[in-house]
DNA sequence: ATTGAAAAGAGGTACGTTCCTCAGATATGC
DNA sequence: GCATATCTGAGGAACGTACCTCTTTTCAAT
């Protein structure tokens, strides 16, 4: 009993291997009621397709474009070792992958590194941007093109990308809104904490937080979100203040980058272990961090998923296959000190 | 710049495809000072194997069995579920995966079948059975017809098992106990909970759970584990009454199967918003109870990474290739009403 | 120098699919 | 009935690797 192949097929529907192959590949130049005989033998026999072989034969060749934010970035660090090892890894065999880092605060900047891309050699790309208008219609320009467009970990909802590819930041909001009710042994304010609420992340963040807070933890009173804009003395300055003005404050919340600066100000203002830290993305700080018991938990999304589900999305937009939107679904880990991978 | 193939590597390492082919398969007949031309080769041009051709000229054909607990047990249910959609996706093919369900109570039953198993059309064998003597000696039977054999969630240390696919389950109790201990909002008694401590699953997590309650929360006191052994009315007996009794109960550990009754009891006992329940495994009755806030936390493994990790393992095993630990480290994730995939 | 085993080369076929060409068949419109 | 367009058939060449057989080379031990 092995498996039949396109020739059992061919024999057993009365055509020549030629006709399986155009009906198999939804070619033109066949006959309804022949292909009707093709699908009744390819039901018959139970073929299913041998994808090692299709793929051999194929040799189509995937062109992806990821760009991910600059620098100091510890996650787009992450992302782009994921996918150095998805590459190396048979996961994205047959594809090409070009990794360009571009300053998160300049949008003039992403947009000419957008436009830079030659198209012709672009089959899809991944984006990591602030949402702006000048991204959107950088973004648009691409589909025109007919080039693959999908967004990954911070999406632009109002853009024409194809697929967004990442957590619902508005559960991880929640989620950490839930972790910080429970957590929280006492009543008192939790003041929030990103680079830049025009990250759609943090701000998405943001509304799942205020929820669940609002909704169940009454007692617990969110403070105005500060910003740091990528700016570490900035935010040494603000959160200092904050916590040695603030007498009532118990937790604070960090929903974007930048985690580093923000942990070296809550060690300096002496209250670290008084406060309840939680954060968002593993990153060799964060992970630390955790060890030491100054942070309580980090909410992640696990990146070697992230890029695997970014590069079968854009294979299947690439190919006009449909997505499993479910299999897509990137989970939300928690992570404390105990369950540290 | 496209991908080498062996040829390339021939060419750059200036010996036959021959050879290549020898020092890549690991074939006998290569002085070591041609095998180190070669990997040089390999590493110069950046070679990776191309999977699906070797699948397609190797036609290798993996047989492979699992034996899971039987019946009730929603956990394997969700582990049947997790292969079958392997094996309709291309993450199983070549291999031939046939699952067999026995009664966990009945130590000659499992073994009985362990025995029934035709080693002669066996490559591979994943386990989920409890540890006893007679289990050993079967492990130990198939081991010597050459059979790679892995466990699966719950391990047989002892046994001469190649390599246990699962999540650390001292690692899992800890977090299950820095969970309570955060979670509690005052001093009290913690109610630990299994089917049966024989299941080396549910042993190794109140080991983990207790180191971390008494190095930390020293107001939190751990009762005796109660065993159900795998009789739901008992289950709801001793329940009721503990909780009735113990006016300082505040929390309840679930760490083995059996769940649905476990909740059943205490929501009969009146006092199931008062406690806070922690368990292991995000099966559909857990998915509700997290839902109506009626379990504070799941501590879970992903059925979808075991499966993969564990064909993974016997697919390497079988072809004597080394195993990457890390890659097979399955994550212990923390699920909570919010993060519900 | 001769021998013999180990090492390396040369060349081939096979895996199942894709995709191509070219020829022959069938249907359609006039 | 004939031209024309549309289907279908037949055959074959790839794709990159595995694995086979049969030679030839290498190199150390005699």
């Amino acid at each position: 009993m092995v498996r039949p192949t396109v020739h059992d097929i061919a024999k057993e529907a009365g055509v020549s291997l030629a006709t399986v192959d155009r009906v198999l590949n939804a070619r033109p130049g066949v006959r309804e009621k022949t292909i009707a005989k093709v699908r009744k033998a390819v039901e018959r026999l139970g073929y299913v397709r041998d994808t090692n072989a299709a793929n051999l034969a194929r040799q189509r060749q995937y062109n992806f474009a990821f760009v991910l934010p600059e620098g100091s970035s510890q996650f787009a660090n992450a992302l782009q070792d994921a996918l150095q090892e998805a590459y190396s890894s048979q996961v994205a065999d047959r594809t090409l992958i070009r990794v360009v880092r571009v300053p998160l605060q300049d949008p003039h900047a992403i947009v000419r590194t957008l436009r830079s891309l030659n198209v012709n050699r672009l089959d899809g790309l991944a984006l990591m941007v602030p949402e702006t208008p000048q991204v959107r219609d950088a973004v648009s320009r691409l589909k025109n093109s007919g080039v693959a467009v999908v967004t990954l970990a911070s999406d632009l909802p109002n853009s024409r990308r194809d697929f967004f590819v990442g957590v619902d930041n508005v559960a991880a909001g929640r989620t950490a809104a839930l972790l910080m009710g429970r957590f929280a042994q006492s009543a008192g304010e939790i003041l929030p904490v990103t680079h830049s609420l025009r990250s759609r992340d943090s701000l998405e963040r943001r509304l799942g937080f205020d929820e669940v807070i609002s909704n169940e933890f009454r007692c617990l009173n969110v403070l105005p979100t500060v910003e740091s804009y990528g700016d570490p003395e900035r935010m040494t300055r603000v959160i200092e203040r904050t916590v040695a003005q603030r007498k009532g404050l118990i937790g604070i919340y960090s929903m974007g980058s930048g985690n580093t600066a923000l942990l070296d100000a809550i060690r300096n203002s002496g209250q670290i272990d008084k406060l309840t830290v939680l954060a968002h993305e593993l990153t060799p700080t964060m992970r630390h961090a955790l060890r030491e018991n100054e942070v309580a938990a980090v909410i992640a999304q696990n990146v070697g998923h992230l890029t695997r589900s970014a590069l079968r999305v854009l294979r299947n937009l690439c190919d006009n296959f449909p997505i499993f939107e479910a299999q897509e679904r990137v989970r939300i880990e928690v992570i404390l000190r105990e369950n540290l991978p």
